[in-house]
DNA sequence: TCTGGGGTCCTAGGACCC
DNA sequence: TCTGGGGTCCTAGGACCC
């Protein structure tokens, strides 16, 4: 029988600016979006007073004030470092596992409960403490016989309503039990469960996993979709999902930002989207791909009806796919010329790689010119190479513009503290109080 | 003043083929 | 009186995930 276990980390991305400042102990952190607009991220102590997942931060300005909330900016710098040292002790305790999301990664531990008598929710603790020590990350740790009952044991263990210690091991609870337990949740914490079903669930006498369990395959699937016709097999233990070792290729690339402030000309915009080509087209080489087409959309403040408003999108193909940023900028702003209109305070600008195929693969049209090719695989290299080892934008296109006046708010960004030399958290010794103590430079004096 | 960014999959319907 | 059966491809829209 197949096991699957998800471990999650607790409010990663509170949890991460936690770890660096000990000032931050007890109090409650939010994390904010790109440009600082909404909250995506809550320490225990911001959700016990009740701030709500994206929630636009200058609408808890008040609360923030009384409560003393204390908001920073996204570092993906950090998080993304943070992630790979979490996925880097998993693996150490499975060889097969899927990281599925810059915080949770399933694990497969089929066949492991004979490894050890202690059984698997004490192997599950191991891990858990393990990323405790070496990391300071809580993680809760939920054991299935399917990728969906191990999500949904996870949320068990988050929120202690089986298990023990942040670990909830599905596979040996009785059914008896399991289902006075599925009986309890409220059918939206299923996996593939979002409003829209769970309301239109709701209106057929659905309204917990345990009823969604019951239901008749064939029916849901007539009437939703052979989706969720999975998600009910997989509830009732009957693997639909596998373990997705390696991730596939994306089939598309998108990049795109809100501006820190509205933009109305063209050169500005031009800027932004030079910029946003270079991020799309190193992530493009970075998975080997060439794109065949490219997209430009503008967008006006969506939030301001009394504006005038104007969403235009252009896509244009590409005569030759290719992975050049220069070859895929050009384009770009051609595109965006076309669709940029004066008069208009533009507020998100994006693009979107559409067509990709593995380089490799790649067709010459009978007047490709191979020699020009290899020249710019090379270029393209070295820029990376460069910017991988100076940093981004160390070597960048003179279109991307060297104001960048535009660019997202972020207000309180902590420090690179794991990637860059400069910002490395520095350890201190002094006496504080007769006593000899360590900490943080900020936390003691020099 | 202020409202994120990045993806995937499925289905229905239309156009077209033999 | 009477008008089949089997397929592909593409797109738009809608749902979901983190």
């Amino acid at each position: 029988m197949p096991v699957f276990a998800l471990v999650d980390c607790n409010n990663f991305y509170a949890s991460c600016e936690k770890l660096f400042d000990p000032r931050l102990k007890g109090k409650p952190v939010v994390v904010l979006s790109n440009n600082d607009g909404v909250v995506v991220a809550r320490s225990s102590e911001s959700r016990a007073l009740g701030v709500p997942m994206g929630v636009p931060w200058h609408e808890l300005k008040a609360l923030a004030q009384r409560e003393g909330i204390i908001a920073y900016s996204s570092n993906y710098t950090l998080y993304a470092d943070m992630s790979n040292r979490v996925i880097k002790i998993l693996a150490q305790y499975a060889p097969n596992l899927e990281n599925y999301s810059i915080d949770e990664s399933f694990l497969e531990l089929s066949g492991f409960s004979g490894q050890s008598k202690e059984g698997l929710a004490a192997y599950g603790k191991r891990i858990r403490e393990r990323i405790a020590r070496d990391l300071g990350l809580p993680v809760c740790v939920g054991i299935g016989p399917t990728k969906t009952l191990a999500k949904l044991a996870n949320h068990c263990a988050k929120k202690a309503l089986a298990g023990q210690d942040g670990v909830c091991d599905l596979t040996v609870m009785p059914d008896k039990g399991l289902s006075e337990l599925l009986g309890t949740i409220a059918v939206g914490e299923v996996w593939g469960v979002g409003r829209k079903i769970t309301s239109r669930l709701q209106a057929m006498g659905i309204h917990t996993v345990q009823a969604l369990r019951e239901g008749n395959p064939q029916t849901l699937r007539s009437r939703f979709s052979v989706v969720l016709e999975r998600t009910v097999q997989e509830l009732r233990g009957v693997p639909c999902l596998e373990l997705e070792e390696v991730a596939p290729a994306n089939q598309q690339i998108l990049s795109s930002r809100s501006f820190g402030r509205p933009v109305t000309t063209l050169p500005e915009l031009g800027e932004a989207v030079s910029s946003y080509i270079a991020k799309a087209a190193q992530r493009l080489r970075e998975q080997h791909s060439v794109a065949g087409a490219v997209q430009v959309y503008l967008q006006t403040n969506i939030f301001k009806p009394q504006e005038p408003q104007y969403q235009p999108a252009i896509t244009a193909p590409l005569p030759e796919p290719t992975a050049d940023t220069r070859e895929l900028t050009r384009w770009a702003l051609k595109a965006l010329r076309q669709i940029y209109r004066p008069g208009f305070a533009y507020k998100k600008a994006g693009v979107m790689l559409f067509e990709l195929q593995p380089q490799a693969l790649k067709q010459d049209s009978l007047f490709a010119n191979p020699e020009s090719d290899a020249r710019s695989e090379i270029l393209m290299r070295t820029m990376d190479d460069i910017n991988q080892k100076w940093g981004r934008g160390t070597l960048q296109l003179l279109a991307e513009g060297t104001g960048k006046r535009w660019k997202m708010r972020r207000g309180n960004l902590s420090p690179a503290y794991t990637t860059c030399w400069e910002e490395l958290a520095k350890v201190v010794a002094g006496y504080e109080d007769g006593e000899y103590v360590l900490g943080q430079k900020h936390t003691l004096p020099e």
